[in-house]
DNA sequence: TGTACATCAGTGAACGCGCGTTCACTGATGTAC
DNA sequence: TGTACATCAGTGAACGCGCGTTCACTGATGTAC
């Protein structure tokens, strides 16, 4: 369709530089950790000075924002690619798993330590509840067995957080559970805190996810 | 004894400034995180100049490392503390909940997002290891029930991170299945990840914690 | 008890650095007639 | 196809800031005789 709507040649090279921005700042975040994030430092390693890059984001906030956007969108998207090709709860163990060692310090800037006084746009608190209604899914999918916990009532009458998932009580349960256990494992592990330790933490990890699939 | 090795004024007064150094640094990473930490800022609050500083630590990283074998000594030290009082496994997690309650940034300069490239000296991984060692105890203690996971097997044949603690591999798992979940209910919570959903944090800590002690 | 000396806490100036950000400007690219 | 103009990417200088850290120095406190 000829009318459509394309981009222009600047257009292109506007979207091309600030994606050449941002993969310099996940290079630098990789490196030495979000807090050490510099724009000189990005504009030098570009080859630019500096302030070019103000033609691109209003700043250095803005910028960590938009990182944070796409860090949270890609484990949607990824989360969204397992369950459509199948993924039961295990699945997406191994999603959340794989996703965060291909880049830990992303995987810490969207769950580690968080700024005093910071809070995430609307839009980024969507995009989390898209990853909470796939993994709401895989737990509404799974048996419910076993008896009631004291908190399974708790969570019947506090279930907005679920944007409107029909699921019983026991899966939105699972699912908060299966969100706990997973970083618990994870963050543990990617921190170094079982670095020496002599165990091998993938297979602590597999078994936390044994235990939270089959019961 | 009068024949005892007494702390001389000038010592007296060195540690109490080491210490009200130590407060204020708490109070700023309290405030900012720990990556605002100013040995400037700091030196201004207490009314002294900068290089005065330089008189009780040899530099910002000196002080920060102090920090740090100081929360890890303080959480060994509730611990101990409460395994003396005749806690059991649920009466640790509720310690170890407090005391990131407390201070949360002090818990995550301790568990949070590392700085790649730090490794910390060898005397705070020994008090980990204290730390660990009262978890065991108490796991110890519980009845082993239930059908071993196959991940015990791997842990019978890698448990010198136990430092040569005596519990069968089953204890040694949950153990570390203790740790991982109670850092993983902890840290979403205090990173602010629950805030908004609606539900009550503190029950899912409470219904984790059943579930670890009770099985 | 008093004097001479050593110790040490704290100061102020200075160094060098890198940061985020603004501003006026140049030069290339695209658009309109 | 060519000319006039608008758009916009990028530069270089500059501002103000706070940082960690060093250094030579002052002045008070403690020690030895």
């Amino acid at each position: 369709m000829p009318e459509a709507r394309t981009e222009t040649p600047r257009e292109r090279y506007r979207t091309q530089v600030r994606a050449e921005i941002k993969e310099h700042a996940w290079e630098q975040i990789a490196a030495a950790g979000a807090s050490a994030l510099s724009l000189n430092a990005i504009a030098k390693r570009m080859g630019m000075s500096g302030p070019a890059l103000y033609r691109y984001f209003a700043g250095r906030d803005e910028l960590i924002t938009e990182l944070v956007r796409d860090a949270y969108r890609s484990l949607a998207d990824d989360f969204k690619a397992a369950a459509g090709s199948g993924a039961d709860l295990a699945g997406l163990a191994h999603t959340l798993r794989t996703w965060a060692l291909a880049d830990p310090q992303r995987y810490f800037l969207v769950f580690g330590t968080p700024v005093p006084g910071y809070h995430a746009p609307d839009d980024i608190t969507g995009i989390a509840a898209e990853t909470m209604a796939v993994i709401l899914d895989a737990c509404a999918a799974l048996p419910s067995d076993g008896p009631a916990a004291d908190f399974d009532a708790h969570l019947d009458g506090h279930r907005q957080w679920a944007g409107g998932h029909p699921a019983p009580a026991a899966a939105l349960h699972r699912a908060l559970t299966f969100w706990t256990r997973v970083h618990g494992a994870l963050s543990l592990d990617l921190a170094g805190h079982f670095t020496g330790m002599g165990f091998d933490p993938a297979l602590l990890f597999a078994a936390e996810v044994d235990d939270l699939s089959g019961r």
